[in-house]
DNA sequence: TATTAATCGAGACGGTACGTCATGTCTTTTA
DNA sequence: TAAAAGACATGACGTACCGTCTCGATTAATA
């Protein structure tokens, strides 16, 4: 009835996939990043913290990576979704600064992080980070530009991939670098790049 | 002439620090680095290749990070100068050139991304990244807008800080995602961002 | 069918402890010390020649000396019994023979005096090793020379348990400066100390 | 006058061995062995503990059991030398109770056990320990035996050997099994031992 | 009076073993 | 068939000592 106080232990699943033993282990690969820093990310802890076979885990994911992306995929659409109708320099701007603001503030940020340094340790990782993550959100971002320009909203020097690269690039590297991302500069960049110099 | 064959047992040292164990630890380091991955790079597998025992590398290194940043230190002070009077647009877009060609072409460059990946996951490596590489390189590339700005050679909108980063940023970010960083980006930045609108 | 060739590794076992890793572990210990000493009986010795990973080890002996009380037990136990019943002087001889036959020739001989010799080093071995293997058969041996006593085969001068140190302590000194022990100081000793002065 | 505080630092000696060190490295040893025990005894202990280079104690002995007999001889010498005149079952008897004595109570009585032990371990001990201390205390032991045989003071039913074994095994026995040597156990085996059963 | 030679404290060095931890595979038991 | 439990082989972790070595200083005997 209640559902799953930590005291009465989750009931056994029989024979399909148990929800509950995927969100445990979601939840608590979540919960051990945030709180402990990916060091801690193992998957000894995040079963013992999930309350869940290692077996179970092995079973459903190849790695912990992939249970990061799980959840950095879910949390990114639901609160960092790239704009796809009217795309002006202010919906942009708009886009650009939710995105600093994800990478320095929100745990999930986070996870994009720690994704980002471990993609440059292991190859496979880089791999499914790109074919999972930063590939497609990639190409919303490259349409929100090609988009913005299509209808004259900008007027940028660059084109579309490069001007992804150059607006997001410095919120990323600062964010990486731990320092926080003043709105001044991602406004100074939407002006700089965005509009067209002859205007 | 004769100067140590690979039989030759290289002589023990005595009582002073030994040079050639200091050498062999670094190269082993980045060599492991750049053939095997970070993963692969373990004290263990450090003090096997260099033919040194673990403990002379826990003796001078506090981590196999510090290693790293020697490496890099050394590699980039050598490899990738700031440049550091008459810092013209023209000078300005040779470092950053320069700075592409190092962090997707040069050994060096891996340690580089490596090391910033490392900190992600690691707050001591973070501090000692900064403390030792980030913030000093740091310095002398603010002082090099500074003094762009100063001589009237550049007359970019943002200020000599925010500057660096939006500039270094699109080329650390491409490079983090494993793209190449084409020339034209790099000009572009240069032509949009330290120019003046008003020009 | 064959069960278990060399080259045809162990099969893994599961939920529950491995018989055939438990005994791997004895039998590498007993070999090793008989072989090569006490010096060479280290955890990563004993696995390396047990084939077994140094955790199985430290999952179920807090220390290589429990190891070796497990084979001696046994051993003892099987090879070195203490005659329960009908104890006469003619049965103790015989039990004194087996005892300094078993100290001088057995390999487990070697494992006892081992157990005794690392009691002196280790307070933790002495504790260990008087309880599970001492204590126990030093009451059996009590029980022996008491039982001779009612049963008025034997009259010792000194008490029950100064009586077994006396026909013990003269075996275990000699063999511990490595000595053959001869038949015939065991015979002195019983003759000298089991029967009465009256007789 | 005041010769070494512990403030200021021994004088360094100059062309001839050090007096002064050697001493501290026996006093370490001696102390190292009773206060923290044989496992707490490595040269690096004792080297600190002295105050004294490693290289020090490898100059001049090769192994740190070669330290202990060197006070063991000395002590043992000094405080439980073997009765030489007019051996009587009376001389005999204090003998035995001052060896019960120094094994259970004498600091060097632990260095003696601790040799024992080591001896079990490692066969150069043990050929060390024989040379050096027990075959010359042997070779008195049993020519006490002897002369008191000559002397017609005692008629034991076991030659020298054998006898000196029966009297000491039983005490050395017990103090290895950590129990206590009452003085009733000496007497018993003396009167048993060393009065011909015809008398 | 210098020089030589041995000793000393100090400590770096290449190693081995320690006891712990996480890996990914496996098996048993329960539902 | 899934899941919890947990044993297993593997191998890295960071620490402690091993025994060897080289240093620079000290000090006594030799030249």
């Amino acid at each position: 009835m209640p559902a799953a106080s930590p005291q009465a232990p989750r009931p056994r699943s029989g024979n399909r996939r148990d929800e509950a033993a995927r969100l445990a282990v979601l939840h608590a690969a979540d919960d051990l990043l945030v709180e402990h820093g990916f060091g801690a990310l193992t998957i000894e802890a995040i079963a013992r913290r999930a309350g869940v076979a290692k077996q179970t885990i092995y079973r459903w994911w190849p790695s912990k990576v992939e249970i990061l992306l799980d959840t950095l995929i879910e949390d990114s659409d639901k609160r960092l979704p790239v704009p796809s109708k009217t795309p002006t320099a202010e919906s942009i701007r708009g886009y650009l600064r939710n995105f600093a603001r994800f990478l320095t503030t929100d745990p999930a940020g986070k996870v994009l992080l720690a994704l980002i340094a471990e993609a440059q340790h292991d190859p496979q990782t880089a791999r499914s980070f790109r074919k999972r993550y930063f590939d497609p959100r990639r190409d919303q971002e490259r349409d929100m530009i090609a988009h913005g320009i299509e209808a004259g909203e900008i007027a940028p020097s660059l084109g579309p991939d490069a001007t992804v690269d150059a607006l997001l690039g410095p919120i990323v590297y600062s964010a990486l670098m731990g320092a926080s991302v003043p709105d001044g500069l991602v406004d100074a960049l939407v002006e700089d790049l965005l509009t067209s110099p002859l205007e």
